[in-house]
DNA sequence: GCGATATAGTAAATGCGCATAGTAAATCGG
DNA sequence: CCGATTTACTATGCGCATTTACTATATCGC
């Protein structure tokens, strides 16, 4: 595996080895995998943590967000917040309770249970976290992930901007 | 436009949001979501094109290479490969022929169709790709990742016999 | 009030991403 | 040559991730 990147490879993308995206992908694959093992004692997958945890910080935060407020939060698709919210109802983990002030909402509370699963999966995130990010300064890893996240298109935008122009 | 970053917070501590790992995945969903648009007008989707990509460019290196060589090469999960060359091949843009020395392997071949597409989408995926990435210097952000796939896990591993530890 | 529009959530369908498990062929040890 | 192990690929199934389309409710303009 030590094929490492052969040359600056400065030049026309002639290989896709040598793009940034392509790296991106790949790295984040390798991320899923290492998290997905950690999840894996808890039963949970990563976008559960993920929904489980922000629903809990909101929670703490502003009150018990809607499913649109966690989806934002969380930059994840309403479609897929939907259902992941259902599989961690099914699991006992939050409950999904009608908004008393707009009926057509839901709103996601952490149970004591979901609450207790969160803490634990929490500092096994952390340490494989800590563990795959070890190779690089901190903050060489943040300032370029912040860097791109800043041009983050709303996962909402139903605005379909451009198909794809030329 | 407007709210690129959902939270004013992406600064402090205790809570996922400030995870690196939590922004890779954010990045990365972003980026698939880009490159995604870029390449619904040839029809074609991410991991359809990687393959396509990585058959072509294996197959001028080294001559067409078997589905696993493939893979790896490209950082995929076997069983995942095999489906997608399989809906490749529907499409006529890879041929699967047997490997006559080895009777168990298939060898992935790209048709002429399938290199005329690869050629367009290339252009059209490169600059989405510099697109995404014109925030951060290229030189940044090829070190951070080259860094990071250096700890990449090996897709194939069987290894992984040892349940999850802990 | 009432119609147009926007919003919260969902159903169905498609395609990745991967775990598990299985078949068949190659390879190795004897 | 024969059994054991490895290897290349595949069937199945679960869970994301997204698209399209739909229902029901809220809200704004009048």
């Amino acid at each position: 595996m030590g094929e490492a990147v052969p040359e600056g490879g400065f030049e026309r993308a002639g290989r896709p080895t040598e793009s940034p995206g392509f790296l991106l992908w790949r790295v984040t694959l390798a991320w899923q995998r290492a998290l997905a093992a950690a999840l894996r004692p808890y039963d949970l997958t990563h976008v559960q943590f993920v929904l489980l945890a922000g629903a809990w910080w909101l929670g703490m935060d502003e009150g018990a967000p809607t499913q649109r407020r966690l989806a934002e939060h969380s930059g994840t698709d309403p479609m897929m917040t939907s259902q992941v919210l259902r599989t961690l109802e099914g699991k006992g983990l939050v409950e999904r309770v009608p908004d008393p002030a707009d009926s057509r909402a839901k709103r996601v509370r952490v149970t004591e249970a979901g609450e207790a699963l969160r803490e634990r999966a929490m500092y096994a995130v952390e340490e494989a976290d800590a563990g795959f990010f070890a190779p690089v300064p901190r903050g060489d890893a943040l300032a370029v992930l912040n860097a791109l996240s800043g041009s983050l298109a709303p996962v909402a935008a139903r605005a379909t901007r451009r198909g794809a122009g030329a």
